[in-house]
DNA sequence: GACATATTTGCACAATTATGCAAATACAAT
DNA sequence: ATTGTATTTGCATAATTGTGCAAATATGTC
């Protein structure tokens, strides 16, 4: 196990582990199509511009993906994605 | 999905999410036995009383289970704690 | 008891991070 | 072009966290 692995590991797993971006996932999980930042700011009690922050951490983390829609970003679950990291096959 | 379930899955992957701790467990991944801390402090590269607090937080997240004997302690993973907790079924 | 080794704890410090606010940007509609 | 709404970014700040060092504690051995 290289250290760069373990710190892939380690660093997405950050990006579950704080509240709001844990609570942003599992709000996404229970839509069935994508979400707006405006609605999604609505399951976190914090400023637009934090869960704007956070969906953006998520997105680098490969946990959600962006798809821009005019001056609207929505976003939705990568779950493909997901599943590769955790089964550690992840394509940098 | 209650706010305090949120915080404890928040929290327990936090356990998880630091270079150091993730080297602890995978290092106890591959160890059929218990290890001491001793033992351990070789898979990182910091203080003793640094890879201590670093099983203390483990243990605690309930990732890792202690035993003592005499004045060594051994750890080795907590597999079904593990499970229960992403089952996502904690006993408090 | 004296000593050696293993582990924990108190303390200070550096680094990181989450947050709010205000300003800036993007873009659709009029 | 102007306006209005959505989103991002810069900045300051508070809170959290990882670390090293030294001292304290625990416990085995002599």
């Amino acid at each position: 196990m290289s250290d760069q692995s373990v710190q892939d590991t380690a660093d997405f797993l950050k990006a579950l582990d704080e509240f709001n971006r844990l609570s942003l996932v599992y709000k996404l999980c229970e839509c069935q199509i994508p979400q707006n930042a405006m609605c999604l700011c609505d399951c976190c009690s914090v400023e637009a511009s934090v869960v704007s922050r956070h969906l953006k951490t998520l997105t680098h983390a490969g946990i959600l993906k962006q798809t821009k829609q005019g001056r609207e970003r929505t976003y939705s679950l990568d779950r493909n994605r997901i599943a590769s990291e955790l089964r550690g096959s992840r394509k940098k």
